[in-house]
DNA sequence: CGCCCAGTTGAGACATCTCAAGGCGCGTGG
DNA sequence: CCACGCGCCTTGAGATGTCTCAACTGGGCG
């Protein structure tokens, strides 16, 4: 059962956090050949953006918004959400260096996308990508795998979503996180996310993922060396975890 | 806040029960203009298919099978889920008459496909659908389409799954509904869907989703007329258990 | 007419949430 | 370089929504 293959692994910010990173994004050796390709071909559109900043916990752009922009990350971290007039958010997907936002949607944003944390991005005017995908087929074609890729991933969001337990959940998202950043048994994983954050992209509260991250610590299934920092021991145990799932 | 709008509007099964439909669904009126569209570019489809049926509960295909075939929905109601090595099973979402199912990936299925209710499909074999999505830029649209739409229903649905109580669940699902079909309060809603289904949907248990519908029906917000019935008494009512979603 | 399945209802268990307090790592400023 | 303070994280205890297990009911189909 190992349909979740491609699952939110995209969704994680990588190790350099300041270091702006050139347009091949850092990601070097990706298991993911497609997503390398894309962004191959997608980088000619690089020539046609212009640089801009966000700082921690600004909005690149709100639901319901006219969509105006795309984007490619360069460096930072965003996250892609929901929020409710009562002020709940779920959080969708996490984008970091390399990957765009903005591009999936015509009409209007579906999504709110804010900064994790201070985010350098190139910025395309939507008329400007829109005649890029009319003209290029290749380029056409990249966007709508980068589409189906993304749907994928919601639909694997969904399982967990909906039937994992608050354990299942935090070991198929650490595991992600391990898979995303090609992390073995015993090295650091830079997650860069707040428990917070992570509890919002889970459906949990931050207290009940601080309470399960102590619990895997506790049986000697992860270490937390420090804050926003996971070490993953045995990932047979973690995957042990997830009930089938990951 | 009526970003979900789109939602899984699309989702669920129409009046028609066993009434074979035509080429041209039923759904006479249908408020999503852009659907009405796009099926009607991919109805040139048609003459590549063959017709094929599925008895109640019968699978169309297998999640991490080779993608060989897609279908169009003819009658009958379709579920898409994944299911859990221990049994646990997610509806991602339900499929009707004049839906595609198995349009949306390639290489493999992402989801399982099973029949709600006894189904007429028409099969394309998938190498002749990617040859008309090669050569058509109007198909091509139209599959596009359809997976954005895809994207944006997932997206909606992991806000309900991430955030919403039982009632608030409930009561969107009943709203969808009711959207989906055109209905006015006091009309009839056929939901064709049995309680077990409708709580893989919305990540509960059917003896939950049971005493949500009888509680809704206790204020006097819903009636139940027989067996997989709703009436809205009151949309306004109802759209007040959703928390601002819906 | 009666069986069978879907749905309802009840009672108790349990996971997660909520509210609250305490600790400590990290960045800042001295 | 070290001390300080803020925010993040952890931990605790109690509340509660949903699940689980179980019995019962009713409608529909054979």
């Amino acid at each position: 059962m190992s349909f979740s293959g491609q699952a939110v692994r995209k969704s994680l910010p990588p190790m350099q956090s300041q270091f702006p990173v050139a347009k091949a994004p850092a990601a070097g050796g990706h298991p993911n050949a497609v997503l390398g390709q894309e962004n191959d071909v997608l980088s000619s559109l690089d020539t046609l953006g212009s640089v801009c900043r966000f700082a921690r916990n600004e909005t690149l752009f709100d639901q319901g918004q006219d969509l105006q922009s795309s984007y490619k990350i360069v460096s930072g971290a965003v996250r892609l959400c929901r929020l409710t007039a009562d002020g709940r958010r779920q959080i969708a997907e996490f984008r970091v260096a390399g990957d765009f936002v903005g591009l999936e949607w015509d009409g209007q944003y579906a999504l709110t996308a804010e900064a994790v944390r201070d985010v350098v991005a190139i910025r395309y005017a939507r008329s400007r990508v829109d005649r890029m995908i009319a003209e290029r087929s290749d380029i056409r074609e990249g966007v709508f795998g980068l589409i189906r890729r993304d749907l994928r991933a919601a639909q694997d969001h969904l399982i967990t979503l909906g039937c994992q337990t608050a354990k299942e959940r935090v070991a198929s998202f650490i595991l992600q996180l391990a898979r995303r950043d090609g992390t073995r048994d015993g090295e650091t994983i830079e997650m860069q996310l707040g428990r917070q954050d992570i509890a919002d992209y889970l459906g949990l509260t931050l207290e009940t993922v601080s309470r399960t991250f102590t619990e895997l610590k506790r049986k000697g299934i992860i270490a937390l060396p420090k804050r926003r920092q996971v070490i993953v021991r045995s990932t047979a145990r973690l995957t042990a975890q997830t009930a089938g799932l990951n």
